[in-house]
RNA sequence: CGGGAGGUAGUUCAGCCCGGUAGAAUACCUGGUUUGGGACCAGGGGGUCGCAGGUUCGAAUCCUGUCCUCCCGACCA
């Protein structure tokens, strides 16, 4: 036992820790609140990224890349945005390192100081409304549907491997629309377009809905959402899409002529997911073994193990294998055959199920004599003995029912963590002992949010799209209401 | 940013209180035996003790500063 793992119930955080970093995720870095990601862990994000991209593409947006660094004064052109990002911002005040004439190394060049300081980028609104304002003039030129895949930078105060660091990776979509319907329209198709991702890709079940004032993205009319819930009943907000309405296109004066040739300003959206979304993979579905992959977004989905005595007999496990392995490849399955001698069958496989890849097959003298193989599945850690005969084509269709298995998990569990509350007695209880989401009337107002948030650190994570209609009391306050609101306590 | 813990071999850690040749396990290399759930024997290589100062004849150990990480809190589009 080499590198156990902290069990789930014994230590939560240190069990996440443990998965990111013995699962091969993600290093720490010698730059304070920055992370290294190693190659299993981008491969992992690189799968998540092509799917993405391809969404994007498939409902008519582009690629593009804007600057890393913002000047000071474009960020306090939009009054909430700059309240918003404010305390978060690394700032470069100088272009040039000189030697110390003291002798004390390098330092900074005093005479190279910056007329304007520059921010890194904690999202890229407001320069790429400055370059929009000189690509739109006509309601021709709209709508405008801009990707970017890139970096960006939020100075934390306190960090998590992919949940919360001072630099992610993100994509962030910018879009201009001739009519305030046409961007909401956006907006709610990009929420559809991460919810669907999450779902069918990640198997991760999410709530779509909407944040309220206090939540709301600072510079945007409406924040519209994604909320997944994580084993330890935390709540985590996997996607944001944003309707600016004119905001930004009046701080940065972008306008454009109608058919009647009048000036209108643009109307806008944002949208964005970062790689915080292999956090909540990583807390949805892995266990006290390790990850816990899906398949249609696991780096690795089949790995292949021989076992064997003598020299020979490996010869001949590998002569069917990589048979198997070709007709696998030929599904598009991603598989791996591990036929490394340093390390013995015991070893790999937990090895690989740290790792969390959905699919073991393991070949020996046995299987050999009889034509069989034996097919590990890592969500269930159950196993059977099937014939090589169609082999391909079980796992093919066994590694669909993973991926369906592992979301109708995650969604029995989230559906039995969503919990009514009508009285506050009940309300502190859940949240305290059950967790999860805690459906409950709210008056509507950003004091009781903020009270309530104070008593238990809750917070509204959304008001679900197209809820119920129901007529109650607030929690807290006891002031008529006309729905409930999902609270809970979150990442 | 406040409170607590930590940084010594690739990894996990002991040594520090009470200064005196830097250790264990595991991993790695070589050879052999092994291989159906983290193998065994023999031999071998590997560490500026986070970094920078200071005290001292002598510092992993004592002092000061600093960087990084973890946990709790505050903060968190």
């Amino acid at each position: 036992m080499a590198s156990a793992i902290t069990p789930r119930d014994k230590d939560y955080s240190q069990w996440y820790n443990d998965l990111v970093l013995k699962g091969g995720l993600a290093d720490y870095s010698a730059v304070r609140g920055c992370m290294v990601i190693k190659p299993y862990g981008f491969a992992l994000w690189e799968n998540m990224r092509d799917q993405l991209d391809k969404m994007f593409k498939d409902t008519g947006h582009v690629n593009a890349y804007f600057p890393l660094f913002i000047p000071k004064s474009f960020l306090s052109r939009e009054a909430a945005h700059v309240e918003g990002f404010a305390k978060e911002c690394a700032v470069v005040t100088h272009y040039r390192l000189m030697n110390d004439p003291n002798g004390g190394g390098i330092v900074v060049d005093p005479d190279a100081k910056l007329e304007e300081e520059l921010i890194v980028r904690p999202t890229s609104e407001t320069i790429i409304w400055n370059t929009y304002k000189d690509w739109i003039q006509s309601y021709r030129d709209l709508p405008l549907l801009i990707n970017q895949w890139a970096n960006v930078v939020r100075w934390e105060m306190r960090t998590r491997l992919f949940l919360r660091t001072a630099e992610f990776l993100w994509q962030e979509g910018h879009t201009a629309h001739a009519t305030a319907e046409e961007a909401i329209a956006e907006t709610k198709q990009m929420l559809d377009v991460y919810a669907q991702f999450a779902e069918e890709w990640m198997a991760v079940p999410v709530i779509k809905g909407v944040k309220t004032a206090n939540e709301r993205f600072a510079g945007a009319e409406d924040t519209y959402c994604i909320e997944a819930l994580m084993q330890d009943g935390k709540a985590l907000q996997a996607g944001t899409s944003h309707f600016l309405g004119q905001n930004f296109a009046k701080a940065f004066d972008v306008k454009f002529s109608n058919k009647e040739n009048q000036l209108e300003y643009v109307w806008a959206t944002s949208w964005g997911v970062s790689t915080r979304l292999i956090g909540g993979l990583v807390m949805a579905h892995s266990d006290d073994d390790g990850l816990i992959m899906p398949p249609k977004i696991a780096p690795l989905q089949v790995v292949i193990v021989p076992i064997y005595k003598g020299e020979e007999q490996l010869k001949a496990i590998s002569e069917k294998v990589l048979v198997l392995v070709k007709e696998l490849k030929t599904l598009g399955i991603r598989v791996k055959y591990d036929d490394t001698d340093n390390a013995r069958p015991g070893w790999k496989f937990a090895e690989y199920e740290m790792k969390g890849v959905p699919v073991r097959i393991a070949i020996g003298g046995r299987d050999l004599e009889n034509n069989t193989a034996e097919v590990a599945r890592r969500d269930e850690k159950t196993k059977q003995t099937l014939s090589m005969d169609g082999l391909s084509s079980a796992i093919k269709i066994l590694l669909d029912e993973i991926q369906a298995n592992m979301f109708n998990k995650a969604k029995t569990y989230r559906d039995s963590h969503i919990t009514q509350a009508d009285a506050w007695d009940d309300f502190v209880k859940i949240l305290n002992e059950k967790g999860g989401f805690v459906s409950a009337h709210w008056d509507g107002t950003g004091e009781t949010e903020d009270a309530i948030k104070e008593k238990t650190k809750a917070t509204i994570r959304c008001i679900p799209l197209n809820n119920e209609q129901e007529a109650g009391n607030c929690i807290l306050t006891g002031k008529p209401s006309a729905q409930r609101v999902l609270f809970a306590q979150a990442y």
